[in-house]
DNA sequence: GTTTCATTT
């Protein structure tokens, strides 16, 4: 019975899909461009042959498990931490402002006061003493270099200069430990440029997730040896090539190195790879472990090295054939690590008291303190907060400074967490996730953890990407304990119990292919001809479901043929640096004559955060400036394109973008992108035209790479998406919001949707 | 009915 009830369920729903598709034909006068230039009947047709394929690769993958393997979408958590921070955002917006509540008011101030008084009874408990890592390269002062040699020589590693080179020369691959301070990411490199693993041209690469880690240590590096930049000590990262011929220690970013495996898959410049800070686990490290992997099964004289923190040390070496660990110890403080009896019902406000309490019964000037909260919203309520509270505790208390930190906060506003502390005050950092690896801060003593992050989480079932608060991982709360006292030895409130520690929380936070929407992924496998991504030999696989997803994607695109091969298209749109649909979007250009247009869009579009700048208090402001940019109700993409043009028309300047309530460094970002953008024209065969009054033209173009993205409005106002029955509706931000289109183009966790019509 | 942690090619 139970059975019978889903198998017609799921005839119900593909007859649906079908009779969409038919209305689709209908209201559409030309079929042809909104499947890109095949007809429907085709599309159906493909369809059922790729359902068929799909159909057989399960059947090879055999074991129903695999296909049944856990997804790793976050579950809705028991208590609801979105729902409690919504609530307590909302508390504290009505709470303090409101002149009716005297009376609570006086109240809660007797509390906080006997609170703060106990701030030291509070904490007692349940010490446990951990150590601490010293220091990263980015923010390091550059000593004369007379004292490099020195320097170099005191570094922890350097006792095992000789063990370590030994065991590169005995091992094809090698696994290091060693945490941040070792100095590994400067002196191993050096060490077998000196042991002449550079010889004959060869070069030494070293991957790093990070820009800005790749740029500063290279510069680090070239200082010590004493040669200029970008000659025999080089970075590479997109937008910067700053290498040579002479180039022989090679830093990049892992995206770099992967894009670089593309080209020359057996890496034959290299003599040695050392892919750094491993256990950051983002997206292109986990690829070219898999790559980097069957390379030095045939180069024999490829030496591997993978550098990690501790934590998965045996993990990496079950993966590289057993290969030998190799441990160095870092320079580190001390650390307290302090646990709350019982759980907090409120987060936020617990991190608040903390703060206040801290900064109460702490002699000020001894320390700064850094809060770890979930994103921008919860910060600016968070510095309100403690704005109006200290405020009402006035001359009682010390000065304490607040400093907001996120990575969308203008780039001027950011550089305040880096002046120094006025005498007699105390810093208080409110800082989302930027703070735990992208940068540091100098002076924090305390750290006060609440336990929580932003995480992203993909759902292959609906091809949604969305964002959720969640509990960190026991790695990642180590990593933020170990912020603290970086200057000397410090503290870290954990405002959960050590119960909650031990038992609830994951110890490593799940790898980032395992929760992201993984087309591009598999297109970069489909590349340089690796048959089967199913077969990819990845450490930690991701959910069959998301690879079979992305592979029905990319051929919905014509990236792939029914054999899941990759064919011309796929091939030119593997050109591009972008997600797929934007990079069919660009191909297809071609055809509509319109690609000067087109990478403009693409380029807006993949800049990873918003263009438009809305600042608390000035929320209607930005909204009048940005509906400048809506002619009628003519879709998101075209006002992107519109932004662009008009910021180019008054030569791309900052005041411009100040006056529309437009982002400075996000324009910045997508004019590199396109002129990026405009350079791989030629190497995927598309001419660049433009034809800017064609809008018909520009639209039929978005359309062939978004149609996979579209819903159609229904009676009751609300949109549902064509390829799976999901109910959306357009953001208010959104051009379309008051036109309401018979069709959208979807794009998720954005504002922009357009019609076709 | 009013958003979005962090990265990267």
């Amino acid at each position: 019975m139970e059975k019978l009830r889903k198998v017609s369920r799921q005839e119900y729903l593909k007859k649906r899909e079908k009779k969409m598709l038919d209305e689709i034909r209908d209201h559409i006068d030309d079929e042809k461009y909104l499947f890109g230039g095949v007809n429907l009947t085709q599309t159906e047709y493909r369809e059922i042959r790729y359902k068929k394929q799909i159909y057989n690769l399960l059947k090879n993958t055999t074991d129903d498990e695999a296909y049944d393997r856990e997804y790793r979408i976050p579950e809705s958590h028991d208590d609801h931490p979105e729902k409690r921070f919504a609530a307590a955002l909302q508390r504290y917006r009505d709470d303090p402002i409101d002149e009716s509540r005297k009376t609570r008011l006086s109240e809660q101030e007797t509390w906080e006061e006997h609170q703060i008084r106990k701030v030291t009874m509070k904490f007692g408990s349940k010490n446990r003493k951990r150590k601490q890592d010293d220091h990263d390269f980015v923010f390091v002062k550059m000593p004369d270099r007379a004292a490099f040699r020195n320097e170099r020589e005191t570094l922890p590693i350097y006792s095992y200069r000789d063990d370590l080179l030994r065991a590169i020369n005995d091992h094809r691959v090698l696994i290091i430990v060693g945490e941040t301070g070792s100095g590994k990411t400067t002196q191993i490199p050096q060490y077998l440029h000196e042991a002449g693993y550079t010889a004959g041209g060869k070069m030494i690469g070293c991957t790093q997730p990070r820009r800005v880690a790749a740029m500063s240590v290279a510069a680090r590096v070239s200082k010590e040896m004493g040669v200029k930049l970008g000659r025999e000590v080089g970075y590479s990262i997109r937008f910067e090539d700053r290498t040579s011929e002479k180039t022989v220690l090679k830093y990049m970013t892992d995206g770099m190195l992967l894009r670089e495996f593309l080209r020359e898959s057996d890496l034959a410049s290299y003599s040695v790879v050392m892919v750094d800070e491993a256990h950051e686990r983002t997206v292109s490290t986990d690829i070219l472990f898999g790559l980097v992997k069957d390379i030095a099964r045939f180069r024999t004289d490829l030496k591997l090295i993978i550098s990690s923190a501790t934590l998965d040390a045996e993990k990496f070496s079950d993966y590289f054939d057993s290969a030998p660990i190799f441990r160095i110890p870092g320079r580190r403080y001390p650390y307290e690590i302090h646990y709350t009896k019982a759980p907090e019902a409120d987060p936020l406000d617990a991190a608040i008291v903390t703060v206040l309490q801290i900064h109460v019964s702490q002699p000020p000037g001894d320390g700064d303190i850094l809060v770890f909260l979930t994103g921008q919203d919860e910060i600016e309520t968070a510095e309100e907060i403690l704005k109006y509270r200290t405020r009402r505790l006035g001359s009682k208390i010390a000065e304490l400074v607040i400093c907001p930190i996120y990575a969308n906060l203008p780039t001027e506003l950011q550089a305040k967490i880096f002046e120094p502390t006025p005498q007699g005050a105390r810093k208080v950092v409110l800082a989302t996730n930027i703070a735990e690896t992208s940068l540091t801060i100098d002076g924090i003593k305390y750290v006060v953890d609440p336990g929580f992050s932003k995480m992203k989480s993909y759902n292959p079932r609906t091809g949604m990407e969305s964002l959720l608060v969640r509990p960190i991982s026991k790695a990642s709360a180590d990593q933020r304990a170990g912020r603290s006292g970086r200057t000397g030895p410090g503290k870290c409130f954990r405002l959960y119990t050590v119960h909650h520690f031990c038992n609830d929380l994951d110890d490593n936070t799940v790898p980032e292919i395992q929760r992201t929407n993984l087309a591009n992924v598999v297109l970069i496998l489909k590349s340089p001809g690796i048959k089967d991504p199913h077969k990819f030999d990845f450490m930690d696989p991701p959910p069959t479901e998301a690879l079979l997803k992305a592979s029905e994607l990319l051929y919905a695109l014509s990236a792939l043929n029914e054999h899941g091969e990759l064919t011309k298209v796929g091939r030119r749109m593997s050109e591009f640096p972008l997600d797929p649909m934007l990079s069919k979007m660009i191909v297809a250009s071609d055809k509509y004559k319109c690609s000067h247009e087109i990478i403009s869009i693409a380029a807006m579009l993949s800049v990873g955060n918003s263009i438009f700048y809305r600042p608390k208090g000035k929320q209607v402001h930005a909204d009048n400036a940005r509906l400048n940019f809506h002619v009628r109700d003519v879709g998101d993409h075209i006002a992107l394109l519109k932004v662009y043009s008009s910021w180019k028309e008054a030569d791309f300047s900052s005041q411009w973008c100040y006056e529309n309530y437009i982002q400075v460094r996000s324009m910045k970002k997508a004019r590199d992108i396109r002129d990026q953008l405009e350079g791989l024209l030629k190497r995927a065969e598309i001419e660049l035209i433009s034809n800017p009054n064609d809008l018909d033209a520009i639209k039929k173009a978005i359309v062939s790479g978004y149609f996979p993205h579209s819903a159609r409005l229904q009676k009751n106002g609300l949109y549902r998406t064509v390829k799976h029955p999901q109910r959306v509706y357009i953001h208010p931000t959104s051009g379309l919001a008051q036109g309401l289109p018979r069709w959208v183009i979807y794009r998720l966790r954005s504002t922009c949707g357009k019609s076709p019509n």
